[in-house]
DNA sequence: GCCAACGTTGGC
DNA sequence: GCCAACGTTGGC
């Protein structure tokens, strides 16, 4: 089983819109790598973190799941879409999207500051300086090490 | 194939 | 709103 991690910008697409729908399609990628994450390697029953970014609080709020592994991003053929893509062809498409589903939101997010600040976490991929990926693989230990965090009781 | 210019991402 | 980092584009 692997981990991911999914990005969106919670004024678009927040974890509280993937609670309030059965399933959801991924779509938009349009990066190769996250591409190739989303077509050749995730698997349904996967879970991934998803984080809010470009927000005020940036960080991990929840957990979803991998129900429908990669198949062709039709928003890519679509003229009037926001993602259109001229050079994806319908034989050939260019880009992959996945569907996934609301596992559980944290009571309390993991933020991008805090995790900046764990030792545990120093060689996460999300953490690297520069990253810009929308989708990315997790680390299984980091992603349990993340999520022991949201079910720990609280610090007396 | 190189690389400058440009657009986008995303934290701050 | 700023800007660093990165990916893509296109001229040569």
């Amino acid at each position: 089983m692997n981990y991911w991690l999914f990005k969106s910008e919670p004024d678009v697409f927040s974890i509280d819109d993937l609670k309030a729908v059965a399933s959801e399609p991924w779509d938009g990628v349009r990066n190769y790598q996250a591409r190739n994450f989303m077509r050749d390697d995730m698997k349904k029953g996967d879970l991934g973190f998803f984080y809010h970014s470009n927000t005020k609080e940036p960080g991990i709020y929840g957990i979803l799941k991998i129900v429908r592994e990669g198949y062709p991003d039709h928003t890519a053929f679509d003229k009037t879409a926001k993602y259109f893509d001229p050079k994806s062809k319908k034989e050939k498409p260019t880009w992959y999207m996945v569907d996934v589903k609301f596992v559980k939101k944290f009571k309390k997010p993991v933020l991008l500051s805090e995790m900046k600040d764990m030792p545990a976490l120093a060689e996460m991929k999300l953490l690297q300086k520069g990253n810009r990926l929308s989708v990315m693989p997790v680390d299984p230990k980091n992603f349990k090490y993340i999520e022991s965090l949201t079910s720990s009781l609280p610090k007396t």
